[in-house]
DNA sequence: GAGGTAATAAACATAC
DNA sequence: TGTATGTTTATTACCT
């Protein structure tokens, strides 16, 4: 089992979302066919990589071909132009990248052009790699033109079949075609999140003397933890800027950004072990609010073999809570697990041990005989009490812990989530009170039971911190499971004075992961 | 190193 | 008898 957790270990980078996958694996440049979700775990160029070249060729090659149209319309004499239409000088291929867009050479260039254009970078591509022995569109022996990942042993052969199987005909232009779309299409989702970045960066580059809730009450800000980690790296203080547009390499290998967290973090253990299962623990759980990341990743999740970065116990939560009645048959959740997460549509025997293992041994999923047989449901007070009670209130484990939420981590971007929900939350003046020491000395009560009012707050879809956990539950007849009177006998309104009294992001897992399961989908 | 948590595996019991 | 379901124990790994 050790072997095949390494071996998942690895398949958990995710390739890249919205479709991206296949394309990068049409140019994979050494992750095989399997989506290239490898990427460049041993250092070789990644499919973005690859996929980036591309597209700046072909940008390149139409910027130097339409240049060299107008070039000849002013400079009718020129030698250039009279040899060729299409032919121009490779040093303008370091013209902006942002000069043209695949758009507007589409729309700029009749067909004949293009075929021309793709002829002139052919040729281009062919005369000024032969020498270095290396082509875009040839890898690991094999031909990276889109969907023909024909085997070729060497360069040679390689050229003699990018000759004779991709010639200058209509099919190759039709597929230059698509290809300009894909990275049309990549350029507007980039652009979409480079937006997002920066707003997101905007955000949390506030300075201090703006207002921020957030960080005064436990003083984060001064703690350093929160940002240094990569202020070191980066002076003016931002966290490293993971899904950059500067780096397009960061999205295939970085998949849904809590997943990128997760399989970093599985990363930096599969760099000392090479080999073992992938354990999840603090830094995963509180980085992995589980109802945005779904409601992000979906698809992703769907389609994509990775494990989610959640715990079982906290699958199989939500997988109740986001059922109709919060009630849900072994077999439904079964199902859940296989509908939401192609991970587990394999491994079946695994972890649906696993799943019944959760069931039993959490007292947080009760266990109800109703019309339908034996179904489980949630006791979101027990789950509440189960959470690492580690939180103590020292601010070195607040600090470290807040650290470890990975502002400098990958998943910066769900640390912007988080902290946006908390602030949300913290300028609810129902729900602030000033901090206190007496507030920080609770911070062990319940760090978990926060979240849990949090959640209700969420799901009421108004600041409602009256809700009991309790509420979550279903009143159903509970067949089994008797309560434990010493256990189960936190006050709520205990809970929701530490709620109130804790404006504390100190499990913004919670605080996410309790999102309403309604945000789902 | 201790203690807690989680993942995994497995044995066993029970019901259908 | 086989399968699904449920319980329990043990081991291992990670984290604080």
């Amino acid at each position: 089992m050790m072997v095949e957790s390494a071996s998942e270990t690895i398949r958990t980078t995710p390739s890249n979302q919205n479709g991206v996958s296949s394309l990068s694996s049409q140019s994979d440049g050494g992750g095989g066919r399997e989506g290239g979700s490898n990427g460049d775990v041993n250092g070789e160029i990644s499919p973005v990589d690859l996929l980036h070249l591309q597209q700046q060729q072909a940008l390149q090659a139409a910027r130097q071909f339409l240049l060299q149209q107008a070039s000849g319309l002013n400079s009718p004499g020129s030698n250039e132009v009279k040899q060729s239409p299409v032919q121009v000088p490779v040093s303008m291929a370091m013209m902006s990248p942002q000069m043209i867009t695949p758009q507007q050479m589409q729309q700029i260039l009749s067909p004949p052009q293009l075929q021309a254009l793709l002829q002139q970078q052919q040729a281009l591509m062919l005369h000024h790699e032969e020498h270095t022995g290396s082509h875009p569109l040839y890898g690991h022996g094999e031909c990276k033109w889109p969907g023909c990942e024909a085997l070729c042993e060497d360069m040679g052969q390689f050229i003699k079949h990018l000759n004779n199987e991709h010639a200058l005909d209509d099919r190759s232009t039709a597929q230059c075609r698509v290809q300009m779309q894909v990275v049309q299409q990549l350029e507007i989702q980039l652009a979409k999140e480079s937006e997002r970045l920066q707003a997101m960066m905007t955000h949390l580059h506030m300075r201090p003397s703006e207002p921020k809730p957030f960080n005064q009450p436990l003083n984060l800000a001064s703690s350093g933890s929160l940002l240094k980690r990569d202020s070191d790296a980066y002076p003016e203080g931002l966290p490293h800027p993971p899904t950059s547009a500067a780096t397009p390499i960061t999205p295939l290998r970085q998949g849904p950004s809590v997943i990128s967290s997760s399989s970093l973090h599985a990363h930096s253990h599969s760099h000392t072990h090479p080999v073992g299962p992938i354990r999840r623990r603090n830094s995963d759980k509180y980085c992995t609010p589980i109802a945005s990341e779904l409601a992000q990743n979906c698809e992703f999740y769907k389609n994509a073999d990775v494990r989610p970065p959640f715990t079982y116990a906290s699958l199989i939560r939500h997988a109740i809570l986001e059922s109709p009645d919060r009630q849900l048959t072994l077999n439904e959740i079964y199902n859940w697990f296989t509908r939401k997460f192609a991970y587990f549509r394999r491994n079946t025997a695994t972890w649906k041990n696993a799943v019944r293992h959760n069931l039993s041994l959490h007292k947080c999923f009760v266990r109800v005989e109703n019309v339908k047989g034996a179904v489980w449901t949630v006791d979101e007070v027990e789950y509440q009490k189960r959470r690492p009670p580690k939180m103590t209130g020292s601010p070195t484990l607040v600090k470290n812990m807040i650290s470890g939420l990975g502002f400098g981590s990958l998943n910066a971007s769900y640390q912007a989530a988080l902290a946006e929900s908390s602030l949300s939350l913290l300028n609810s003046p129902s729900l602030v009170t000033p901090p206190s020491a007496a507030s920080l000395n609770m911070l062990h009560v319940g760090h978990d039971d926060v979240s849990s009012t949090v959640e209700q707050v969420n799901s009421n879809g108004s600041c409602s911190p009256t809700l009991s956990p309790q509420q979550y539950s279903h009143p159903v007849h509970v067949k089994e499971e008797p309560t434990e009177v010493e256990e189960d006998s936190r006050p709520v309104s205990l809970l929701a004075g530490v709620t109130h009294s804790l404006p504390l992001p100190s499990d913004e897992r919670d605080l996410e992961e309790d999102l309403p399961t309604e945000e789902l989908e």
